[in-house]
DNA sequence: GCAGAAGATGTGAGCGCTAACAAGAGAGTA
DNA sequence: TACTCTCTTGTTAGCGCTCACATCTTCTGC
């Protein structure tokens, strides 16, 4: 096993002898350092392209103390919404040139969360977004360690932590509303989990709408998002007297919802109106396409790394920001006026 | 700026220093060296733990040469099916002790997928795995840094590296046999995006089963995987003389379909049974219950991980391995037997 | 009681890179 | 010509950790 014969990858040190340079000149082009003159670094090149050679960022990162990665820490990245969240976050972390290392945790709650900030702070990442939309999540992100930057997606306003979120309750005015000026009397509830800072959101938006219109507050129903649960609601809904506009807190509880109604032959939307929330792909071919409130999740998580690489580029003087992603109504066919 | 102001955090000389043991000492507690004597271990854990310190993973990663890193290249992560494949790889991952690094491409091409791969092996990760169905993907594992081992998942299997897939073709033999059981005359195909290996695998084995059957093979319809394409299929099938079976490459186009097919006045299953592929969330809840194909993605990210794990671990002697799921029929209430 | 092995701890080197400083070369000015 | 200034390149010292080896201690068996 002589050295010669292990043909270990290139470093920087034998870039340098075949250019003739010394390794800091390496260093130097592959920084981009302005003082190389051309051809040196035209040299250096050629020999970095012969060699095959590639800089290894884990020596670099141990003098930089950056390592240009960027950890994310979210909840069942099968869900639509988690999902099209990290994906807008790491298309946005990628193109400012950071890497994305991702935990995605089964349950979220305080000690998972904690675990996952503890493994990411480990690993040295640069900074951390944490979509955690459950209230449990919160207390894990007060005892983050206080130099890594951490902005959190739809997480609690409490706290000290930067906050990227859609406006839920303004999202459950706009449902609300529609349904009211469609001439119901009033509009029944189907809330997510009651852990969750969003289904709190539209519940209280919800609420809102009804009080001040000075309509009854029916008795509110609650999934767990899954179309199994909205299609129970759905159930004890289509036999509750009265009930003629749902609003379901996502779209595929009022897919479940919208299946029950079929079976118990309650149609959509002569007898029933129905609006759902996040507006995912499928939402417009569901039978009758759903009328739904629109959350841009790819704005959220852009916005979640623009203000996480505002922090990091503060450094010790960074001050928490809040940046709230209007949502928008979107009409369709699941909703009409009410006839008596 | 004198240096004790810094407040740098501690590293290991600081502990061995606060434990009176040297650095050494240090490292074999927290490496779980059987060879510390219990008093010592308990004084050392002590002071990590009064000081707060954390190891620094880039330094070990330097001398050790692994950064328990594992990259992943994914295609559009909003979609359930790599969606759920890159969560079940996390878990794997995580729980193998690995982190996690993700490339979400746009679109898969040749270049995209190479960078992706020159990204990750800059990072140096341990190991690689590439979601790329496309078939446009293969060509960038074929020169991918010999010194990491990957796993392509629905990848190629041409080429030397390991593939882990579910098998496409027999869904769609499972699905095509369940159509002519119930006695219809022939099986139409809404076929997904040319260049997806997984569109071809399907068309493959619905070709196959109407071939050994001597039924007519009809004109081929394709879509690109999303609700309207499938909608725009199923307006055409509507109008299409003959057609009481067809067989959708997937269950958003599924549900595209089912909606044009509403909209016509086309009952399912009564006039025209419909069968998809994937078994999404949604799938059960749809007007009505779509009969579909189930993909075990959850199965497909645990093997690619451990295939994974074990190249790793063999070194340069690693053989290729190839490790194929079975897909799973799942019968619901939008097929029915023909009736003429 | 003593050799030898086994256990427990310490010492020094170096992983591959960048930062800080040093030094040489050429250009411009008095 | 000498002197400064800028441009270009090289030298040295770590970053924080693990590995290989050296050293010291304790135990075992005869």
């Amino acid at each position: 096993m002589s050295p010669s014969l292990e043909r270990r990858p290139p470093v920087m040190a034998d870039v340098a002898t075949r250019a003739g340079v010394s390794h800091q000149t390496v260093s130097r082009v592959l920084n981009d350092h302005p003082n190389v003159r051309a051809e040196t670094r035209a040299r250096v090149l050629e020999a970095i392209d012969e060699l095959g050679y590639r800089r290894n960022m884990v020596a670099r990162a141990l003098v930089t103390r950056h390592t240009r990665t960027l950890g994310v820490v979210s909840f069942d990245t099968t869900l639509y919404g988690p999902a099209s969240t990290v994906y807008g976050i790491e298309q946005a972390a990628r193109a400012a040139g950071y890497f994305v290392s991702m935990v995605s945790l089964k349950t979220i709650d305080t000690a998972g969360v904690r675990d996952a900030l503890g493994y990411l702070a480990e690993q040295a990442v640069d900074g951390i977004v944490v979509v955690a939309p459950q209230r449990s999540a919160a207390p894990a992100l007060a005892d983050v360690p206080t130099d890594i930057p951490v902005v959190a997606v739809e997480g609690s306003h409490s706290g000290d932590v930067s906050v990227v979120s859609v406006d839920q309750v303004e999202g459950a005015r706009l449902a609300t509303r529609h349904l009211l000026d469609l001439g119901h009397e009033t509009v029944w509830h189907v809330a997510g989990p009651s852990d969750w800072l969003e289904a709190d959101g539209r519940i209280e938006g919800w609420r809102e709408v009804l009080a001040d219109a000075g309509r009854p507050v029916p008795e509110l129903l609650s999934g767990d998002w899954s179309p199994r649960s909205g299609y129970e609601a759905g159930l004890r809904l289509a036999v509750t007297p009265g009930v003629t506009a749902v609003f379901v807190a996502n779209d595929q509880m009022a897919l479940g919802a919208l299946r029950a109604f079929a079976e118990r032959g309650v149609r959509v939307p002569e007898r029933l109106s129905i609006v759902g929330f996040d507006d995912i792909p499928e939402s417009e071919f569901f039978t009758p396409p759903l009328t739904t409130i629109r959350q841009d999740f790819g704005a959220v998580g852009k916005h979640s790394i623009e203000i996480l690489l505002r922090q990091m580029e503060a450094g010790a003087e960074w001050s928490h920001e809040r940046h709230v992603v209007p949502p928008r109504f979107v009409a369709r066919a699941s909703t009409a006026p009410f006839r008596a």
